[in-house]
RNA sequence: GUGGCCUUAGCUCAAUCGGCAGAGCAUCGGAUUGUGGCUCCGAAGGUUACGGGUUCAAUCCCCGUAGGCCACCCCA
């Protein structure tokens, strides 16, 4: 029994599972690539009075999920905390490096780990991976659609089908204050009636009563005013132009009113990825929203900003669930065998040079029989061996095909060559 | 943070009523030492998650802890 496992809540990807992630790591560069977000990297550690200030310190991933770091020198006063998100940092980063000066807006996009410390579940650890897209510095509806688009455009080619987006608009500081009151004058008359949970609510945040899973409240959520019938005209104005562009870029989008997301900095737009009919309740895929009060909150000018967050460790998840196969390992192209362990040296130069000719190759190094040597090679994917034998007094070694289980003697100097010819018959000829 | 179910070899799982802890797969070795995935033989691998308790005796019953999963909370 191995004395240390990894932490509560975080896992080891392991070399099977690896090209999988890989795939969806290059195709998340690529995407962004495409869409001209430049790659920025922040420390996965920031103080923690950026995510306070920044997520608002009475949400869930501040009041109880904040990985805190201690440092273990004492003469260090700061306290710093894991990153539970990746914008903060992103917004920190921004303003830092004066990229107000740069031209607007300023697309960028990481890929890393986040960490939330809250009770591990299938699809939710304590340390888990996300790739981010955010756009600083455009108030247009445009930008809203463009980055909605990538996301969904992520999913597809990810090979994931019927992911949709659920939109809504959340207002802006001009009419949701009176939109909150509306909410609140609904549901005061029922107060007596709700469950417990749901009265706190209505006093710290009525409109997570929209998204409550409670079957009792169904009824009186589905009459409940909605945010999108109350918007002042500039946020009414602004939805229904994402709505428009995000039909021209044909993303399937539902409207989804009792849509809210956790971070206090949200305005506005602001949208969840699902996929239909997935079981289990870690659905959720990615999602984002504009958050054009946070630059200035964390002590820029004001600034309009939008950004995106989707969770590889649930795609991975969901690829699974729809069946798709996972990327397999890299096969080597040629394994040196040989059952003289005094040729050991010949089999090290042997694998170097193809190694350096572009070849992925590697000699068996273990003193065993050929038998298990070549055992191991095919049990591994290789598509060649190279033999050592008695031909080797004379300059030459074995190519053998382990797929067709054909082999002929090259000379030692030709390897490269004689390898790379052999490649390509056979991808021809299978 | 709340509640529930679970934990036996690397993996998937057995073990009668509380009575010597097993199999398949995987690993390693062998089948007259120059040729592979199959087959056959063998070996290794366990403080039955960890710590207590009850008992002549605990994988089995009880308590605690840790971890996993599920439902909440919340979210990716």
């Amino acid at each position: 029994m191995a004395t240390f496992r990894a932490p509560r809540g975080t896992r080891d990807l392991l070399p099977a599972e690896r090209p999988t992630w890989q795939r969806l790591e290059t195709l998340a560069a690529d995407l962004a690539r495409r869409y001209g977000y430049r790659q920025i990297e922040t420390p996965i550690f920031e103080e923690s009075a950026l995510f306070e200030r920044g997520i608002g310190d009475v949400t869930d991933v501040v009041e109880k999920e904040l990985f805190r770091v201690l440092p273990s020198r004492g003469e260090e006063r700061e306290r710093w905390a894991l990153r539970p998100e990746p914008t903060a940092g992103i917004v920190r980063a921004y303003l830092q490096h004066g990229m107000h000066t740069l031209q607007q807006p300023v697309r960028l996009t990481l890929l890393g780990p986040m960490f939330r410390y809250d009770r591990p579940q299938a699809g939710r650890y304590r340390q888990f991976w996300q790739f981010d897209v955010e756009a600083i510095g455009d108030p247009g509806p445009a930008i809203d659609a463009e980055i909605i688009e990538l996301a969904h455009r992520f999913y597809t080619e990810a090979g994931l089908t019927a992911v949709s987006a659920r939109l809504n608009s959340i207002g802006d500081a001009i009419c949701r204050p009176g939109y909150l009151a509306t909410l609140r004058a609904y549901f005061e008359p029922h107060a007596a009636e709700l469950p417990e949970e749901e009265r706190e609510r209505l006093a710290t945040n009525p409109m997570r009563l929209l998204d409550s899973k409670d079957p009792r409240m169904a009824a009186l959520v589905a009459a409940a005013p909605r945010i999108t019938d109350h918007l002042c005209a500039p946020c009414a104005e602004h939805f229904d132009a994402v709505r428009r562009h995000l039909d021209t870029l044909e993303v399937p989008t539902v409207l989804e009113p009792a849509l809210v997301r956790g971070l206090d900095y949200y305005s506005r737009t602001c949208f969840e990825f699902y996929r239909e009919g997935a079981e289990g309740q870690q659905q959720a895929l990615g999602g984002g929203g504009r958050y054009d009060g946070l630059v200035e909150l964390l002590g820029g000018r004001p600034t309009p900003a939008i950004g995106f967050g989707l969770g590889l460790d649930r795609v991975v998840l969901a690829l699974a669930a729809q069946g798709v196969a996972s990327v397999p390992m890299e096969r080597p192209a040629a394994v040196i065998v040989g059952a003289d362990p005094a040729d050991t040296p010949t089999r090290l130069r042997i694998a170097t040079n193809l190694r350096a000719a572009g070849f992925s190759a590697r000699a068996d190094l273990a003193e065993r029989k050929l038998a298990r040597q070549l055992e191991g090679a095919a049990r591994e994917g290789a598509h060649f061996a190279v033999i050592l034998g008695d031909e080797l007094a004379g300059g030459q070694v074995q190519l053998r095909d382990l797929e067709a289980g054909t082999q002929r003697l090259v000379n030692l100097a030709d390897l490269p060559r004689e390898l790379s010819r052999a490649q390509r018959q056979h991808h021809h000829g299978a």
